[in-house]
Parts: structure tokens; C-alpha cells; sequence
DNA sequence: CTGTTAGCGCATTCAT
DNA sequence: ATGAATGCGCTAACAG
């Protein structure tokens, strides 16, 4: 591997110059110029980046920590936000997974502050509130994803789930159904489940339909949880005409459990699931879900993180241009525009993704639909 | 941050002396070791990895290529492979994704390799043979994955597509059929299309069964293609009992078709897909297909990368042994067990996964069956 | 066993 | 505009 050394001797200069054209820091003559760079071609030079990060104290790395890239496409998604943002910026990605699991995730963070990454995006579900605050107190960026820690709201990109349940919801309620069940996760401390369900009263309320705790099934979150969802709701014999479901997984055990008892999707009973998994564009009718933003949390996520640290670096430059003579430190702090975020642009809402599954509200359909008069077999 | 250099300081000591216990390169003695370590733990110390990598040449890093962490669970499952083996290692992994872009892919070698990774296992469809022998010809050892480039065959580790295919199409031989349809791509020259007829032709020959051009039907490789596959295999009139697919979607597609037309799966017609996807598993009936062991195949890419290094690691170690005093070079160099791999321990063969889309082969059933008398409404 | 010293490859300051 | 010299934080050879 060729050094700076090597350049300078070939091209008969003072390897200062040839830092200085490297870096196009200052002025260098025209045919200085040439020859480093004939130089550096020649010998097929190229920066030692651990001795450019030894003087400049950065990496030109990002670290991210997921949960498990092999959770679904959740965080391959996510990343695929952050590599569209981070690379551009002329910086790496180095990851690790946490798989949500406290030591581990502890760890991995540590790890990649050692590595000196310039800032952090951290998917944290096993660390407490406490914890992430202090390690945001660190010198480096850290910016948390699909979670909101109080006290640094302004740095967390999150997925507003409440309101994407709503959404699914209010989309049923324009259909003109009224008895709309909620095929839950039975896992009811968990956030996630929470949010879900806020969100399902929100929409009821606003519509003015009345909460009815018999239409609220809950199950496992799987595809066999919400096939005894639904098997249970039809043994209480409650009447709905519509259900939205906890996840795509739900959904798609409780479509095949109405399916079994020959009630027709969506035509007596629409359906809606949550996630856009890739299985509700496989299944008969293609399912109508909602979709979490992933890609685009990822890219804000990266775009936030790029920004403090962009500030960071601006607010040192400001720092020495007073205490010291004034040089030209733009060129060394290469200064970046520094946008400002809102908490609106760090929030997003999950979208409809509308399908086959759900049907307008059909008074003649619902009189002569099987859903009151079944009972299990 | 604190340095070294305060450690030193703190507890009294020379900075070697620091550097040694960090290390444990030398013997030091208990009381400083103790005074050595109560103040790295005071001032929280954390060794600068960046002046480590710059004087000991190496970064603990292993870069990984792979195409697109979103394409499917393909390239997260392999991750996860390749994490099982680095973490442990106490490595770092550092990806880059090439989106199977010439270009893309060619940079972000070279961008790994300018890392200074130690190792990298790259997974390249859009780079040449010439071009990858070329690339590792580099100092730093690199594996590629799911490719076999000539020439370097012990540093690749691949799928053996065709006998995935073969056992896939042996399970419906076994199980009494004859006339088995092959659902195909129609992209013809693509080697994995090419892999995969393989494996239908030489199970066929082995079973002495021939082979009928009819019985294969060429679509684009999704959903939809395998419906129009079957439709068309059905216009021909040729009578099948059972077919594979070439992937999974396809599969899908054919199922959803054969249903249409009132011919049940699997007591009429056998489906067998490839890849092993998600939807296998939800779809009814649940679909019997054969599964890549991509994370295996991450495994034994990242130990086979980590053993090159270790080989190389060990070579240098002679090298210097030779030619200098006989220093105490194992703990420097850290020396690690290097094992063998032989050609098989680098190839995988694709398992089947047996669900419920397959019954044996049943005379009564096809006498009656509609497959032969059925014509596209 | 331990401290002193000399680099690793580069950016930067200080002279010129 | 340019070269010489200094130091980033660390490891390893050298000399006690």
C-alpha cells in the first residue's frame, strides 16, 4: 500500500503538498498539482482512512443498531432508508443487532461508540428511558428510531401506531360499517398493543359508535391466534360486518377461519390487517392493510442524525474562529447546511394500503349473512 | 475521551506499561496491573481503535458485499449467518449493499478494501469472473458467496441449485408420479434458470422417466406467471399429476390457477415450490417447497474468510519468526486455529421442506381427475 | 518487569 | 506557495 510518503518522493514534493491536494486545502501550484496527482495515480494511492480518522478524529462512519435483520423486512427496509441517505453523504454504514435483547443491545452500542462512528442511529426496544438518555449525553449524535424517549423528542423519528389504526378504522366506518370488530393481540401491557387499541377507540368515538367490549377478540398474535379470534367472536354470537386485525398475521387466520365457516370476504365481512406484510398481496381477496413508513423512517432517521451532527460540527467551528486567529477553518470543518426539523417531519402516520378485502356496508347482505346465526361446529 | 497517555498518568505508570495490560502482551506486575486498571475504569477509558488499526495494520473489521438487504429474507438471513460467526470472533461487520449494479458493486469493494477490512465476503452477480480473480488477487482474503468463480474455487461457497431441484422433483417420483410439469422461468439463459432445469432433466433420467418438452411451460418467474404457466399447460391438454415451480411465487400463481379451474391441490396435482418464502406457509393448501440454507451458507462464509486471515496471520508469523530474533510473536499475532475446509464443506444443497401440497400419486384420482379434459374458459 | 523511544500515515502549523 | 516539524493515540523494539 502505497503512503503519502511514496507520492511525495515520486512527484518531488513535501508531503504536506501532497496532503494539501488530497484535501484541496490550500492553494497548490498548477503543475505541483499534476505531478502529485500523476503520482498518486501511478501508485494507485489511496488514504489510510484509519490514519485520517487518528487526525481527525472521525470516522466517517454511521453506526445503526436494529433489532434483527432477519425479523422481516422491518429493518432490512429501515436500512434500506439510511443507506439511501448516508451514502450519498459520502459516509459508511457499519450495523449491529441488538435483537431486542438488554445486554446485547447495550453492548452493541458501546461498540459502536468505540468505533468512533460520527453519530448514531439506535433501534432500541430492550433499553429503558433512562438509560437512552444517558447515553445520548455522549459527545457523538444519537438519534433513536420508532420510539419516543421523553425529554429528547427531538431526537426520535417515530411511527405514529395509534393513528394508523385509526386510520384503518375510520376507512371501515366510510364504508358505512358500524359493528366492527378488533381481532387483538392478547399480549395487552405491550406498547405496541396499546397503541392499537387507542386507536381503535379513537375511531369509534369520533363516529360516535359505541365501544362494545364483545367485539374485541383476543388471541395470540399470530395466524392461528386469529383463527380462534374469530372463532370465538362467531360463538358469542355478536353481529359485525367488519373487522380490522392486530397484524397481517391475524388477519389472514381469521379471513381463512371465516373462509372455513363459509363466510365470504369481503363481501359479508371486510377485513383489514396492519403492516403490509408481503403475504396480504398473495392471499384471496388481497388483503387491505396498513403500512408503516419503514423506508422513509429510516431516511429521516439518517437525515436527523446527519443534521446534528452537521451542527455539531458548525457550533466547534464557531468555538475556535473566536478563540483563535482567524484561518480559513471552512475548508477543514467542510460546513454543511443544517435544516431544521420539526416534530411533524419526525412523525410519521401509517397509510392505507387498499385492496380487495373490504366492502360498503350492504343492509341486504348483512340480513341474510351467516355471521349471527354461526355457531362453531 | 481519556487517552492512554492519562491512564498513565493516573496510575502512575509509563504508558507501556498501560499498553500491556490493555493487551496482555508482557507480564506486569499485580499491584500496577491493579493501579493500571482502577484508573482506566476511573477515567473510563476506552482504546482509540483508530490508533490501533494504524499500527497494527488491521482493523477487526470484515466488510460483507451483499446485493439488497430489502430484496426478500435472502440477504438478512445470510447477515445473520455471518454475525453468528464474526461477533463472536469479537469482529466487526461493515455491509455494503451493490443492488447487483456493476458500478455499485465495483465501489463498494473498493470502498471496503480502502476500510482496511480484514477479511471481506462479497456476494457478487454483477461483476465478471476475470474481474473477481482480479479483485483477489488484494492482500486482504476475500470469500465470495453463492457464486463459483474459477480458479478460486476454495474461497467460494455456493448452492447447489440443481440438486435442490433434483430432490424436489425425486420427492414426486417417490411419492408414484410420472407426468410432472416443470413451472419455469422464462428467462431461460440465467443461470439459475439453467441450474434449475438441470436438476428436473437428471431426476428424470435417474427414474427413467422421459423427458416431454409439453410438460414444461415458461412464464416470467411470479405470481402471475404461474398462473398463466398453468393455463397454458392446461390448454395443451397433456395431463400432468404433479409439477414444480421455479420459484415459489410461481407456485403460488399455479395453485391459485389450478383452484380456478376446480382442480384441487394436492389430491389432483402435487405442487412442489422453490425458495422457501414466507407465503409458503400461509397460503392452503401450505406449499411443500425447497429452502436454500442461506444462513449456513453466511456461516460457513464468514468462518471460511476468517480462516484465510487466520492462515495468513499464521504465514507472516513464520515469516518474521525466520528472519528475526525469536521474539515472543504468538501473543502479538494472536494465533488462531486454522482448519481445513474441504470442496464439500463450501457447497450446500438445497432440503426439502415438506408441507401439504403433495400426495402420492393415485390412480383412481387421475381417472377422474379434470386436468386432462379441462380447457381454459 | 519497566520506562524510554521510535514510528504507524496523515493533517496542520510554523516558518520560509 | 511550500517544506520541515509536530502530534493524533497507540504498539513494540530497545535498553535497562
Amino acid at each position: 500500500m502505497a503512503t503519502i510518503k511514496d507520492v511525495s518522493r515520486l512527484a518531488n514534493v513535501s508531503i504536506s503538498t501532497v496532503s494539501r491536494v488530497i484535501n484541496k486545502s490550500l492553494k497548490v501550484s498548477p503543475d505541483k498539482v499534476e505531478a502529485v496527482m500523476k503520482a498518486m495515480e501511478d501508485l494507485n494511492f489511496q488514504p489510510n482512512s484509519f490514519a485520517q480518522a487518528l487526525v481527525n478524529k472521525k470516522s466517517n462512519c454511521i453506526g445503526v443498531l436494529v433489532g434483527d435483520l432477519c425479523g422481516g423486512p422491518f429493518f432490512a427496509q429501515m436500512m434500506r432508508g439510511i443507506e439511501n441517505v448516508i451514502l450519498p453523504a459520502n459516509k459508511f454504514v457499519i450495523v449491529m443487532s441488538g435483537k431486542h435483547e438488554h445486554d446485547r443491545e447495550k453492548n452493541s452500542i458501546e461498540a459502536l461508540l468505540l468505533r468512533r462512528c460520527d453519530a448514531l442511529v439506535v433501534h432500541s426496544k430492550a433499553l429503558s428511558d433512562q438509560e437512552l438518555i444517558e447515553i445520548a449525553r455522549s459527545d457523538v449524535p444519537i438519534v433513536f428510531v420508532n420510539r419516543l424517549v421523553p425529554t429528547l423528542e427531538d431526537r426520535c423519528v417515530w411511527v405514529d401506531i395509534s393513528s394508523g389504526m385509526e386510520t384503518a378504522v375510520n376507512h371501515l366506518i366510510k364504508q358505512g360499517h358500524k359493528r366492527i370488530a378488533y381481532i387483538a393481540s392478547d399480549e395487552v401491557n405491550n406498547q405496541d398493543a396499546k397503541d392499537r387499541m387507542d386507536g381503535y377507540h379513537r375511531a369509534l368515538n369520533n363516529a360516535g359508535i359505541e365501544f362494545d367490549n364483545d367485539l374485541v377478540s383476543l388471541a395470540f398474535p399470530d395466524e392461528n391466534g386469529g383463527h380462534n379470534a374469530i372463532e370465538s367472536l362467531l360463538m358469542r354470537d355478536v353481529g359485525f360486518t367488519a373487522f380490522v386485525a392486530y397484524n397481517d398475521a391475524m388477519a389472514v387466520g381469521a379471513v381463512s377461519a371465516l373462509t372455513e365457516n363459509n363466510i365470504s370476504v369481503p363481501e359479508e365481512v371486510s377485513a383489514i390487517g396492519f403492516d403490509n406484510n408481503l403475504i396480504t398481496n398473495y392471499i384471496k381477496p388481497k388483503l387491505t392493510t396498513v403500512r408503516y413508513p419503514i423506508e422513509e423512517v429510516g431516511e429521516t432517521a439518517a437525515k436527523l442524525a446527519l443534521n446534528v451532527l452537521y451542527a455539531r460540527e458548525r457550533e466547534e467551528y464557531e468555538e475556535r474562529k473566536e478563540k483563535e486567529t482567524n484561518k480559513s477553518y471552512e475548508k477543514k470543518f467542510d460546513l454543511h447546511e443544517v435544516v431544521e426539523f420539526t416534530r411533524e417531519d419526525l412523525k410519521f402516520i401509517p397509510d392505507l394500503i387498499v385492496r380487495d378485502s373490504v366492502a360498503p356496508y350492504d343492509e341486504a347482505v348483512v340480513r341474510e349473512s351467516k355471521v349471527k346465526k354461526q355457531k362453531k361446529k
